[in-house]
DNA sequence: CTGAATCCGTTGCGATACTG
DNA sequence: CAGTATCGCAACGGATTCAG
């Protein structure tokens, strides 16, 4: 099947059994942004194997969790029903991990769809529902993020549009987001970049994402 | 450090490169419920090698997860702060799992610990709080279980004590949970066998409990 | 050019044996 | 009881090659 067993009849035991292998819940969290392309998933998880890659997907789709869909001629990876239900559990990691990023090193990158995640976990859907409906864009190298705040929810998708506010940013967000910088430091330091639109929205913006660290 | 990383600037790869690997995970699980020594860890996951139960109790002390403590003479392991904030991470996994746990194999046990787990997963506060205080105490061949319900509190230990309700169950109170089976037939067909009190308290117990499957 | 399969060196895991 | 040591094996990592 899937992976080696843990010989227990438990739900932990069986979601770790389904996607508990090395890249796997990665490949989810990716997924949860938004179908992606064999290559687009090798793209946002640059140090993963291509056999490896191949591997989780043939098991996870056996496991019910994605499929591939043909997309007007190419195949696309989705997150079926039951795949989409992950959302918690990578929300879950994800807010508890943060707190032990420290600071980003050399190496380390920081992709669309992680990013995407990350604001995913840090929105605070009772504090934009008295929020003015607002549109970001994000942009990391060359691709942009999409992000729009409309009351108490959230939509976070690849690609460029209109929005209030358009910034460049790096992986030194993340202090922006647990409230380490103020938006207005952020700014200064060059750690945001402001594209188009107005500056001061990103207060607006960190205010609507946070997580403490 | 603790384990291969994964490139990385992402709230959830840094948790799995904190309690991905494979094993660390159950460990916290049966730590959420209290402090364990190592015998009792090795028990309760009985299919763990024991270089790998050390190790990883080595790895989850360095990564501040868990902390070694002395207990009048004896070592228990027992959770820090940070690793008991890993409880959402673990509930929400067992809630997903749940749902595609399928029938129990000859070879699955199901142990107190994971049991403790899966009823703080199951628990509903909001339908508990409308219901009397009750006691049950959940027997899986030697050891005991004993859950407290309390408005919409809950609290599961190990050990035994009074009880409104006390039962013997296996494996196939994932049924019972899951509403598969009522409570009558539970008992009828010794899925769940009472023990002491009011058998007719297991229909309670079910509605205190419950998760779809 | 995308989406893999193959090969092979390395690492972590599983089983068992052993020690303070 | 609480770990450590050893060893075979399966999974992973990296590079290359192959197929649609």
């Amino acid at each position: 099947m899937a992976a080696r067993d843990y010989g227990q009849y438990c739900g932990i035991t069986r979601a770790l059994e389904l996607v508990g292998e090395r890249w796997a819940l990665l490949i989810v969290r990716d997924l949860l942004v938004g179908p992606r392309r064999y290559g687009e998933l090798a793209a946002g998880l640059p140090r993963i194997p291509s056999n490896i890659l191949a591997a989780r997907l043939k098991e996870l789709q056996e496991a019910g969790i994605l499929r591939r869909a043909p997309r007007s001629r190419v195949i696309v990876y989705e997150l079926t029903p039951y795949g989409r239900e992950l959302e918690p559990v990578v929300l879950a990691l994800g807010a508890w991990g943060f707190k032990a990023m420290g600071d980003p090193r050399e190496e380390q990158v920081l992709t669309p769809d992680a990013l995407a995640i990350t604001l995913r976990t840090a929105f605070r859907p009772q504090v934009a529902a008295d929020l003015p409906a607002t549109a970001y864009a994000a942009h990391l190298g060359p691709t942009g993020l999409l992000v729009r705040v409309d009351g108490p929810s959230l939509v976070v998708t690849r690609g460029d549009g209109p929005a209030d506010l358009a910034f460049a940013a790096g992986p030194s967000i993340h202090r922006l987001i647990s409230g380490e910088l103020a938006p207005g430091r952020a700014i200064e330091t060059g750690v945001v970049e402001v594209l188009r639109g107005r500056g001061d929205l990103l207060d607006r913006f960190a205010t609507t994402f946070h997580l403490a660290a």
